[in-house]
DNA sequence: TTGAAAGCGCTACCAG
DNA sequence: CTGGTAGCGCTTTCAA
């Protein structure tokens, strides 16, 4: 069922008929409704694929993501859809699962649908994609990797300043016993994260001890770590966990071996996702804005529409803050 | 930048360039490969807006969801895409947030986009709606809602069965004074699981009270939910969720108020998300297989290709297990 | 093994 | 206000 068949019942041409689709408003108001009704009776559905390769432009706005089974990734994700709608784009999501096959597999995916912008909320980024998606000029956002210039946004959180308040917070509570509870993504050599803990700590308390753990970035990946970390020594007076889903997970375990958090245990997410709020303890974590990430991402990928007052290009850092809650404490003795 | 261009550049036909780029295995090597370099120099991406118009037929299966900040949404979800990568089919995700008027968006847009099948796992289907998708000839799963039949394969789980276990246990534990939280799709006069468990309660322990509040399908909705009810009346030593994620907001509530679960509330969730394994305490909750109806919505949808058992136009029903935990105890007196 | 050409369904421009 | 028509980029016969 196409545009002409409708056409053809209304006694128009395939022209009136896409007038009336795309609501241009010269159509005599006979037409128009006669057109309308032949639309209705032949249950016609506009062939989307067809008005795209015709149109040219695209409203559509392609969100990659690493997890989104973590809530991080979906309040971002839904930060942007918000905006979208609202604006009249459509929303694309792919998820990679932290693999950078399916990110390369995604990416061909959005180009392939000729997306008007594209956020790349993914970590597990290699120079060679960075590149094909540079040279590709659709504007593009990526978070916390690459460099901003061209089509190119960045987004960026300084987690640094996160870590330090982390730290900072657990040395004034006597913790010297640290320990560091990551996702594969983040044990990276050159991850921030991690990189900026053993800096901090390294300042702020040069005497303490840090041991790292990862494991999958869930709920069961932050159990598993602290397994881990407690059947391979001693246990630490304090676990930094790189992100709130991880921590979850962390508070599991430590329950279940009757250790108590924050009395035994100090425990620190990251991100400030609802669940951090409403999990046992409640969690210390250090707030990451999603939705100023999911706007900002938004309005530097739709600008090639009116406005532009041009984002694009442009390098955006946003600053964590701090959340005190309940699972940290004094270390114990 | 084309097909055409590639064909120009590597001094073949447009035919020969899609041969080589659908595998047609009848393309000369040297050609082949010459075609190949002429792609990569380009950075060519081909048009697939272009290629399912000219290919007709789609592999892209659509899913609708109600709510994705529900696991158990995405959990079907990444069930069906699993299946879907596994086969070769793209997925396309859209998210109703419980309204309607975004379900007949999206339905719309999947139909526009000529998905090779449709899965609704969404609460808040109307009629006409129904009927709409029915005449639309594509191959559609309902979950819950709608009847089997045609290109209608519907999927339910014998909610009624999870609901009796509930109260059982209950009764059995001495709970009389019960309560029932819900979000506001699932307090339709008609929805299954409240209707169950009034039905239920009737029949097994007839002297208990039950008192019913809703809020939205979220951590937030559960506790303000339990908020609700507790200061419109007397706290009932019971209540039963109508899922996972609103028992968790319930039990931060809760112990905010200093009861304690089991010993003074027992609460019981809906599901078994992963999450309810981790919160404290661990939710005696009812599981329902999430995985196997992705899978079960996959098969049914995809079958217009090579197989074709037929499981499309059928009713498929999967029984909920019941799964006790630690948030569910003897009454108090 | 390859090329030529006819569409797929729609938009947009040019006439009338 | 409406119709004719040339593409958009790709797939797919039909011939060669």
């Amino acid at each position: 069922m196409s545009l002409e068949e409708v056409a053809k019942r209304s006694g128009v041409s395939t022209a009136t008929v896409s007038r009336v689709l795309n609501g241009v408003d010269v159509v005599k108001h006979s037409t128009r409704s006669r057109v309308m009704t032949a639309i209705t009776e032949l249950k016609y559905h506009p062939n989307l694929h067809a008005r795209s390769l015709a149109g040219g432009r695209s409203r559509t706005i392609g969100v990659i993501v690493s997890n989104l089974d973590n809530p991080f990734f979906l309040d971002v994700y839904r930060a942007v859809e918000s905006d979208c709608h609202a604006q009249g784009y459509e929303v694309l999501v792919a998820n990679t699962a932290y693999k950078s096959e399916q990110l390369v597999a995604s990416i061909r995916l959005m180009i392939g649908r000729r997306v008007a912008g594209l956020a790349a909320i993914v970590s597990e980024m290699e120079h060679d994609i960075v590149e094909e998606l540079t040279e590709s000029r659709i504007p593009i956002v990526f978070y916390d990797v690459g460099t901003a210039g061209g089509n190119i946004t960045k987004i960026r959180v300084n987690y640094r300043k996160g870590v330090e308040r982390i730290v900072e917070y657990l040395a004034a509570l006597g913790h010297e016993q640290l320990a560091f509870i990551g996702h594969h993504a983040v044990l990276a050599p050159l991850d921030e994260r991690r990189q900026a803990l053993f800096d901090t700590v390294k300042l702020v308390c040069p005497h303490a001890s840090v041991r790292v753990a990862a494991d999958s970035d869930s709920l069961e990946g932050g159990r598993q770590a602290v397994r881990e970390l407690l059947t391979s020594g001693p246990a630490p007076t304090a676990i930094i966990c790189v992100n709130d889903l991880m921590a979850v997970g962390a508070l599991k375990e430590l329950r279940e071996r009757g250790l108590r958090v924050p009395e035994d245990v100090s425990v620190t997410g990251f991100d400030n996702i609802k669940l951090s709020e409403f999990c046992y303890p409640a969690l210390t974590t250090v707030h990451i804005p999603r939705d100023r990430i999911g706007h900002t991402s938004f309005t530097s990928l739709a600008q090639g529409d009116a406005d532009s007052a041009g984002a694009l290009g442009k390098e955006f850092v946003f600053d964590p803050e701090f959340v005190v809650r309940d699972s940290t404490g004094a270390a114990r003795k």
